[in-house]
DNA sequence: CGGGATCACTGGTCTGACCAGTGTTGGTTG
DNA sequence: CAACCAACACTGGTCAGACCAGTGATCCCG
């Protein structure tokens, strides 16, 4: 077996085990070498390993840290090991949108070709309530709309599918952030969209819908892009995974 | 910042691109240290990254491969939950076969308008296989031939989540009695619908290309229908999602 | 023809050096 | 005395070159 396997394993199951905190400094390289009597590449190339798997994280010039959020078993990952994905990899979010586009038309088309009374009775319900709402200041009355289409598409496999790419999406940085800073124009059009995708779906006109929730989520990736470009001082949209400022360890 | 994260990070996105196929093997360590000018330990060190994320294996002696379990059956698990509405409702088998019927129309658009050279050749040798062999003693080239297809659309969020449908798909009694039971005269069609797909993907005619897929999903669905409208007995066969072993790298 | 030695790969480990951030410490200076 | 800054002692990051250890093809000999 290989001495960087065992390293990484063994440091592994002693953060795990609990016998080291989080947040609590790790043993410096050159002293694990010494300690575990190797050289310091393998213990630099089992920290490495940890590090692709999220139990520790690395600051240069003070050493490495075991993660905040590693305690017991990764959660985030849980939800989906294709999560990683997203962290420094902002293409990705359009990978992403483009697959949402297509599903969203669908499910707007099944959802003004199948909609029941009730389905009509709880889509208009979301549109009020997304119409009296302030989007600044929250993003559910969107959520809840879009949600009420889906269901109405009385495809279950669609709801899921769409449920896991969003939430997916509201794990990253310009995806929270283009919801919550759209601007003045775009939040019009945004609005206009709405109340289009709303008449073709109430008036069952699945083609329409299809067509009208296409151009809404391509809008909405446009806008993100835009954003992107605009380099706005606002978003510094990191390029690699940063390491967040210098959190002091309880010392 | 520091290189190693560039490295691991240039690396994982060529391989989440589809630039580098599962059970492909990554150059050596040290050819990856001449092509990007850095130190083996550097390599070494992003290597050991990406392996703690899963996305390589590495054999002493042999070599580093991309990890076959990368592209999908992550959720394998995760949809457990789902897997209920399989049983006893095989209209959920055509509410997935729906939202296939769009990804698959999506994939093939993207394929046309995005494959590489080498993506072309993929193809090409897919369908030569597929061609070749006798769908009723092996559907695996069919597979293949879709995979192919998938991946050339170099939208990872999009392979994933067909690879998840289809996986779900395998798990349904019809699903895989159809892959091993078509009548004569819907083979005739669905070869035919091959070589449409095919022949619009190498020509890079995206919205053609998109049109056969969808037709072509439709098609495999309505014949599932008439099969469980005809009554046919359905022979049990246990299914369990394969893992593709189609996937030869190009020596 | 069969089989074992050889050779050219592959990854695995070691060494020791130097570069680059971080924080402390102690002395100089206003 | 207080403020500041330079030196120092850490930390991780990178490099070079050597050698060990699996793997498989190839070649030569029995």
């Amino acid at each position: 077996m290989a001495i960087s396997r065992e390293v990484s394993y063994r440091l592994e199951r002693l953060i795990l085990d609990g016998g080291l905190a989080p947040e609590q400094k790790i043993p410096s390289e050159r002293q694990l070498a010494a300690r575990l009597r190797v050289s310091r590449s393998v213990i630099r190339e089992a920290l490495h390993e940890l590090q692709g798997r999220g139990v520790i994280e690395t600051r240069h010039g003070k050493g490495s840290f075991v993660s905040t959020m590693v305690p017991g078993s990764d959660d985030l990952r849980e939800q989906g090991p294709l999560m990683h994905l997203f962290e420094g990899h902002p293409r990705t979010l359009y990978d992403l949108l483009e697959v949402r586009e297509q599903l969203e038309g669908q499910a707007a088309f099944l959802a003004a070709k199948r909609a029941t009374s009730l389905d009509h009775h709880r889509i208009t319900k979301a549109f009020r309530a997304l119409e009296e709402t302030d989007p600044l200041s929250n993003a559910r009355p969107d959520h809840g709309f879009h949600q009420a289409i889906v269901e109405a598409s009385h495809n279950p496999i669609l709801v899921h599918v769409l449920n896991s790419l969003k939430n997916m999406m509201l794990m990253t940085v310009q995806a929270s952030v283009a919801n919550l800073n759209p601007r003045a124009e775009k939040r019009k059009k945004i609005v206009q969209q709405h109340r289009q995708l709303y008449e073709a779906i109430m008036a069952g006109r699945p083609a329409s819908a299809q067509k009208v929730a296409m151009a809404h989520v391509r809008f909405v990736s446009e806008s993100m892009r835009d954003m992107e470009n605009e380099g706005s001082e606002l978003i510094r949209i990191p390029v690699m995974p940063e390491v967040s400022d210098n959190q002091h360890p309880i010392g």
